[in-house]
RNA sequence: GGGCUAGUGGUCUAGGGGUUAUGACGUUGCCCUUACGAGGCAAAGGUCGCCGGUUCGAAUCCGGCCUAGCCCA
């Protein structure tokens, strides 16, 4: 018959729900429930993984709202950085270095904004409810001007400070890159083993002498880098070690003293097992020179030639100062030897040249005075899952360095300063001025206040979390609306996904903490990764990314929302399209169970004198209402969604209706219409923060003539209706007698309505009209007698272990191969005697369960039998 | 290399000291039943990643290893 039009249904919905405008935020209503969205980055479509995290983050929203909640839950969108500048500068075919900055940012805000359209429909479509009336997007004014405040504010508080760092650096493109635009490609290299000697002569295993003295060798592949050698360093486990650590060689060439350390990450089977670290070579480099806390030298220019600290062979280009020093090397008597090896280096993506480290001049946050204090706020927050808390401790404990938030870019935050030409001296915008670009803008004065020089305009912008990581300050009004700010701040809810823990949750942890001493949200949830098909993850570049439009337009919304319901919070699932297959079932199982609903329900059916099995399946479903609660509390959608679901097939639709169906055709029985039609929109409601769209269209085609809200979407979320642990003791037993008649029937190939003259019941069972009607039994006898049935004895695992320890094996062998005999001489005596190790053991009823076992013909469920005649 | 997480029939998953391991998808057989064949009933299919340990008893707890995911500025 008519199945349920997904892709009809949907479409007509999407549409309503922007008139209806029943998601809407709004000021002053209590009690609040606000999430802090994250803005989803426009850089193109979205793929399976950002639809399942939307939708797992508007299962809350929904869920709040119904709980009477009025949910803040923004339409945002993160539109700075690195990553759209790129994808404009490859849509173009031209470097940002090539046009004009101002034209630049332009072709980056247009690209935004065709992305923006997309994916506000590709949001729609899926049926997020997000609230378009508090919407922004990062790169406004409104939105930058923010965070040029909280900076002036913590510059103002002293957190504030320039320093040099090292960024990465294209020699060719002469610019900054971040990691993410560096590729890495494998290439030849020479790997030269070179002699380290000692001032003085020294003995141990590790040490060579030759006629200039004592040495040892050590590997490298950058020997133009030998004037920033800062240590030398040798596994500890190696067994050199001990003889080498803590003595100082001289770096070849430059006569540089350095000394020799022991560190783990050493790889004692490359080269030499010793090497030589310099700042900055490379990322390893980095850490070492963070951990040892060594001067950052830096031999290298940014058109990539040799500086100073090169001597002789300042000016050459890093590959012909490489030749030369090798030359020099081996005239000298250092070079041991030479080999060819296969190496991973870091190059532009733009034109392949290798990437540099060179010294910069930036812009720092201090954080390393803030680590306890932000652990504490951060401690005082709920993690779900609780584990991710232990992500962000490991991160906090681990910072060496401050945040460097300056970046030698364009589509971002401008750092809202200006320095002089002549002393450097900073001057600050004032926050009146804020949005402000000081490459454009004028400083709020003319001149440097200390030297009367000349003030040029900042041309770094900030990093792009200096942006996101303010949103619960922009959410709440701060700076704008002091009473709503007062209102909202904290927010409930922060939602992300466990990639930028140590960005996105620190540095927002961080941030509001230091420009409001609270901390930003309640609660943290965080969301796994959507694996692509093949079990890894999804990327362009592996050609297995999912468009979830795609299966939407196949399957519809709420099937891939009944995916993202069976993907447990803070895990990676991998996605397969079969999952949507069960989704479909299910909500062909709904859709029909709540049409036969909708066709016996004439009017709104009171509540009655209620019969047992209506009470047991009332009882049922209000212990469904209360897990499924506790569930979505606790954002485990998984589990909310199968306790559900289970109840809908497995209990209500299998059971309870088979049992309706002869009470309604038979006499309109008002207390199964009662129960049909409490449990019937009750299980919608249930659905419908996961599927929206078919629980829309059930209310309204089957409920809404009845009820009174507008929308399923702002009606009340259900509640229990009566706890009866005797009626659904009885009415599973009613239940299993009826599905233990029709599995008879099937077994015998009857059709299932085929009627059955009689039935012999042994046992006391309530409800039997109940049984009669459902199965079509011409006669129940309810007899106090008891068929023949055999007795069997089965061990009781949990008494007889801890009593008898490590007898329990022989003792629960024993019954089982006797279980018979075991019951009988239990029965007859009261215990059983066997013999363990030659002596004789008494085992009393506790520790031993009696089952009857019934002969063929005859039925059993629980202690009840049922014979068919 | 470090931190966190996961590894359960062909596939995906539930469970997380008690011996018979949950469900789904797929496979096979039977059943037209006035909500649903996108359904119902049943069946086959597993040494719970590997190796040790604790325990009367381990998929579950502990240790080591392997594999995968995320992060390591």
């Amino acid at each position: 018959m008519s199945a349920y039009n997904a892709l009809e249904v949907e479409k007509k919905w999407q549409k309503k729900w922007q008139e209806m405008n029943i998601y809407k935020f709004e000021k002053g209503k209590k009690p609040v429930y606000s999430i802090d969205n994250p803005p989803r980055y426009a850089s193109g479509a979205l793929h399976i993984g950002h639809a399942v995290h939307y939708t797992h983050i508007d299962f809350i929203a929904r869920y709040k709202r119904m709980c009477g909640y009025n949910v803040f839950f923004p339409l945002c969108f993160d539109v700075n950085g690195i990553p759209i500048e790129e994808r404009v500068e490859r849509k173009h075919g031209i470097t940002r270095k090539d046009i004009d900055r101002h034209e630049f940012i332009k072709l980056c805000k247009q690209f935004a904004d065709e992305n923006i359209g997309d994916m506000i429909n590709q949001f729609i479509v899926l049926g997020e409810s997000m609230d378009e009336s508090i919407y922004y997007r990062t790169d406004a004014e409104y939105y930058r001007r923010l965070t040029q405040i909280s900076f002036i504010r913590l510059y103002k508080k002293g957190y504030i400070y320039r320093g040099e760092f090292p960024v990465n650096w294209c020699p060719r493109c002469m610019t900054a890159m971040a990691d993410a635009e560096i590729e890495h490609t494998n290439r030849k290299t020479l790997l030269n083993t070179i002699k380290f000697y000692f001032e003085n002569e020294e003995n141990g295993n590790g040490i060579k002498k030759d006629e200039k003295g004592s040495y040892i060798e050590i590997a490298t592949t950058r020997p133009e880098m030998l004037s920033t050698c800062q240590i030398v360093a040798i596994h500890p486990e190696d067994e050199r070690a001990v003889h080498l650590v803590d003595k100082e060689v001289l770096v070849p060439i430059y006569g540089k003293k350095v000394k020799i350390v022991e560190d783990e990450s050493v790889d004692p089977n490359f080269g030499t097992g010793i090497v030589m670290v310099c700042t900055i070579g490379d990322k390893e480099d980095l850490e070492w020179a963070m951990k040892y806390e060594l001067p950052i030298e830096i031999c290298i220019n940014e058109d990539g030639t040799m500086n100073e600290r090169a001597g002789k062979y300042a000016g050459m280009k890093v590959e012909k100062a490489r030749k030369a020093i090798i030359e020099d090397l081996k005239k000298e008597g250092y070079m041991v030897k030479q080999e060819e090896i296969e190496q991973s280096v870091g190059v532009c993506w733009r034109c392949k040249t290798p990437i540099e480290f060179i010294q910069a001049e930036q812009w720092f946050l201090k954080i390393l005075p803030f680590k306890e204090k932000i652990l504490e706020v951060a401690k005082n927050m709920e993690w779900y899952p609780e584990y991710m808390f232990k992500r962000l401790e490991d991160w906090v404990n681990s910072l060496k360095w401050d945040w460097v938030i300056s970046r030698q870019r364009y589509f971002a935050t401008p750092i809202p300063i200006w320095e002089c030409k002549q002393c450097k001296e900073v001057v600050l915008a004032e926050e009146e001025q804020c949005y402000v670009d000081p490459t454009i803008d004028n400083p709020p004065i003319e001149q440097c206040p200390k030297c009367g020089g000349e003030l040029r305009g900042c041309e770094d912008v900030f990093d792009t979390w200096m942006d996101s990581s303010i949103t619960p300050l922009f959410n709440t009004f701060w700076q704008r609306d002091e009473g709503l700010f007062k209102e909202l701040y904290p927010m409930s809810l922060r939602p992300q996904a466990h990639d930028i823990i140590r960005t996105w949750a620190f540095y927002t942890i961080l941030r509001c903490f230091l420009l409001t001493d609270d901390k930003p949200f309640e609660q943290v949830m965080i969301d796994g990764f959507i694996l692509a098909p093949d079990g890894k993850p999804m990327h362009t570049s592996l050609g297995n990314v999912v468009d979830p439009l795609e299966i939407i337009k196949e399957y519809g919304s709420d099937a891939l929302r009944y995916y993202a319901a069976t993907c447990k919070l803070g895990e990676d699932n991998p996605f397969r399209f079969k999952d949507l297959v069960r989704g479909i079932r299910l909500m062909n199982k709904l859709w029909n169970v709540e049409k036969f609903i909708g066709s016996v329900v004439k009017e709104k059916p009171l509540a009655t004198k209620l019969n047992l099995v209506d009470r047991w399946i009332l009882s049922l479903f209000s212990k469904v209402v209360k897990k499924a609660t506790e569930y979505m509390e606790k954002f485990e959608y998984s589990n909310a969604m199968r306790e559900v679901e289970y109840f809908l097939w497995h209990e209500f639709a299998d059971h309870y209706i088979e049992m309706s169906k002869h009470r309604i055709y038979e006499k309109d029985d008002e207390a199964a219409l009662y129960t049909l039609y409490t449990i019937g929109i009750g299980i919608a409601k249930l659905f419908a923060p996961f599927l929206p769209f078919i629980t829309e269209e059930i209310y309204h085609n089957f409920y809404k003539k009845f009820e009174e809200e507008e929308s399923i979407h702002v009606s009340k979320w259900p509640e229990p209706i009566l706890f009866d642990e005797e009626a659904e003791r009885k009415g599973e037993i009613v239940k299993q007698v009826i599905a233990k008649i029709r599995e008879w029937k099937g077994k015998r190939g009857m059709a299932l309505n085929t009627p059955i003259e009689k039935v012999i019941i042994y046992g006391n069972v309530e409800a039997k009209e109940i049984i009669a009607g459902t199965l079509k039994i011409k006669e129940i006898v309810i007899s106090d007698d008891k068929p023949v049935a055999k007795k069997i004895a089965l061990p009781l695992y949990d008494k007889i272990g801890p009593y008898f320890k490590e007898k329990s094996r022989i003792i629960v062998e024993e019954i089982k191969k006797n279980s018979e005999r075991v019951a009988e001489e239990l029965e007859e005596n009261g215990f059983y005697k066997l013999q363990i190790e030659g002596k004789e053991l008494k085992i009393s009823k506790e520790f031993i369960k009696v089952e009857e076992k019934p002969e063929e013909n005859v039925l059993k469920v629980d202690s009840i039998y049922v014979v068919i005649e």
